[in-house]
DNA sequence: ACGGGTACTGCAAACGAGTGCAGCCTGGTG
DNA sequence: CACCAGGCTGCACTCGTTTGCAGTACCCGT
């Protein structure tokens, strides 16, 4: 038998579709007789009537959608993130729809129309760059979305960001208080607002906290991936710099870092320290465990997704940023430095 | 301007809506006048015309989405399945929606309604638990499912799963080769198919390699976590009985071997070797890197993923399953036993 | 008794696309 | 010249739900 339709229902308890309509809908509810009302519901229960998402999307032009848009699901950082917003979606009688982009923007495009095209009434970007005209565009278009991890400049879009300033900042005095003064930074690609964020934020935490300012110490990595860590800290060795602790862009990058540890026989954490960002899962499995900043991925993504709901119900509302704290997870990969 | 309609289209091109509806359908282009399909088309195009899929969805019944039921997206196994579900369902036009169960069946219920209530066209599920009453009841609703890794007893549905028992003896070969005799298995919790599976395929591996065929050497954990593996490790180890190698029902539970290892101060692989099962991200990472089977994830995913289409097109077609074969990868946990 | 609320409920028209059926025109044939 | 077939195109209805408007009935006050 095919799912009972609203008509059936209504033919059921004996009232006309459009009462049948209003008697489920909580919101119109109050224009309906109270015992009708409650005739309507019974009987709608006793068939196992549920409303057709897409039939009511069409004459609400509501799909009950919002796109979720990240670079790669494969990537720890990403499912925590996804869950919390999924976690205040869900309630909300909201679902997501996922896409990856990899990282190219031509696919972004084509995945973003995509979800366009499935009139997701909202979008929740984490591949954010820099520069990306294609985020202007939709800002223009009126599209309403929110970013989440990274952010455009000068583009007025509500997001949430780690406090990245605070988090580097809890590095570098940890480390400072271990006793290390000249500290080296391997900053993500500068493409990214999180790689440009972070390195400013290297500098000002070390010239605050009165170490070695020197502009040496800070190299780029080129992605933030674990080869291109590597290679980022092999260009600082062997520039000749000393330094005695290194604070990574990401967790990925220092990862980078421990292999390149590997292959030159340095002992982490007697002769270097290192410490990451984001606190990615199984870290403390490493040798030795990685000291790092966490993030509150789902935090990140619950607070995202109550954001778009926010701006999806009032678009007029001025677009608000949140900044999450982040916390130091002390483990084994930092100690005083070698005198 | 809102999206054109495929009225905007048709008056644009001086043609009747249901005209330009024949032109821009390549099943029914035939049926309209090839200069007049070609300019529908190209008004079309100008226009930046998409077909609005809810209203299509409403008429044909079609939703162009399928379910994608997992208990984690925050299990490192998972991200990479759907990975390769999207990864053909897109060409094909379908999203996925994905759905979080936690493990919990009431959740799962509700879930999977929900998603019903979306309209889905199908579903692929790796939650499968080896007495599953509510996929009994799906399947007896006609919907069209698929079941990936997992999948429960007694039921004739298309599933996709890793070929456990060749992967078992995969590790328990190497493991004997390497001249172990008394090989452990802490296996996964007996309400999945994969822990009974796996510990069934131990025995016989064992059995058939002319191992000690100890049955004290098989202790259930009752989970698939890294807790309840070391749990299930612990008790091995306190029980008295002697051996020099572990088969670990996955990798978290490998993981919790590694735990109790550094807590009762044994030295891996050195006094004790230990296989994982799946090859999650960043074992590599690990010290010592672990040695474990891996499973082709997006394999796994694309491999449903087309299954569940071939089902969608023809429901009649009889359930066929795949059983996709895995490879050992032998890193740094594996040792010859001590003398 | 009548006018004016109020409280419901039904009617019908949407939303955007797909589709059976009927009608148009054209060209070819007898 | 009449007729028919075939090729295109348009009409109108449908999918399931929502919603403005109109209508009915009833109650109240004057």
């Amino acid at each position: 038998m095919p799912a009972p339709t609203l008509r059936d229902v209504a033919e059921a308890a004996g009232v006309h579709a459009a009462t049948a309509s209003r008697a489920l809908n909580p919101a119109t509810r109050g224009l309906v007789n109270a015992d009708t009302a409650r005739r309507v519901i019974k009987v709608a229960e006793q068939l196992g009537y549920r409303p057709n998402p897409i039939a009511r999307g069409l004459k609400t032009a509501k799909s009950g959608t919002v796109g979720i848009v990240i670079p790669d699901l494969t990537n720890p950082l990403f499912p925590p993130i996804v869950r919390g917003i999924e976690e205040v979606l869900e309630p909300a009688g909201y679902s997501g729809l996922i896409v990856n982009t990899d990282n190219d923007p031509r696919r972004e495009e084509w995945q973003i129309q995509h979800l366009r095209a499935r009139q997701v009434e909202g979008l929740i970007v984490a591949t954010a760059r820099v520069d990306h005209p294609l985020m202007k565009q939709l800002q223009r278009d009126g599209v309403v979305m929110v970013m989440v991890n990274r952010r455009p400049e000068g583009l007025d879009v509500p997001s949430i960001t780690p406090d990245d300033a605070a988090g580097v900042d809890l590095a570098v005095r940890h480390l400072a208080e271990l006793g290390h003064t000249r500290i080296a930074h391997v900053a993500g690609p500068p493409s990214t607002s999180t790689g440009v964020g972070r390195a400013r934020a290297f500098r000002s935490a070390v010239r605050d906290l009165g170490l070695d300012d020197d502009p040496a110490l800070v190299e780029t990595a080129d992605a933030w991936s674990e080869s291109a860590g590597a290679d980022g800290l092999r260009r600082l060795l062997d520039s000749g710099t000393a330094f005695t602790a290194i604070v990574a862009g990401n967790d990925l990058i220092a990862l980078g870092c421990y292999d390149v540890f590997r292959e030159r026989d340095i002992d982490c954490p007697a002769e270097m320290s290192v410490v990451g960002f984001n606190d990615m899962p199984f870290l403390d499995k490493l040798r030795p465990p990685l000291t790092t900043i966490a993030i509150p991925h789902q935090q990140i993504g619950a607070e995202a997704a109550r954001l778009l709901l926010d701006a999806i119900a009032d678009p007029t509302r001025p677009a608000r940023s949140v900044l999450l704290p982040l916390s130091l997870v002390v483990r084994g990969s930092t100690a005083p430095p070698a005198t």
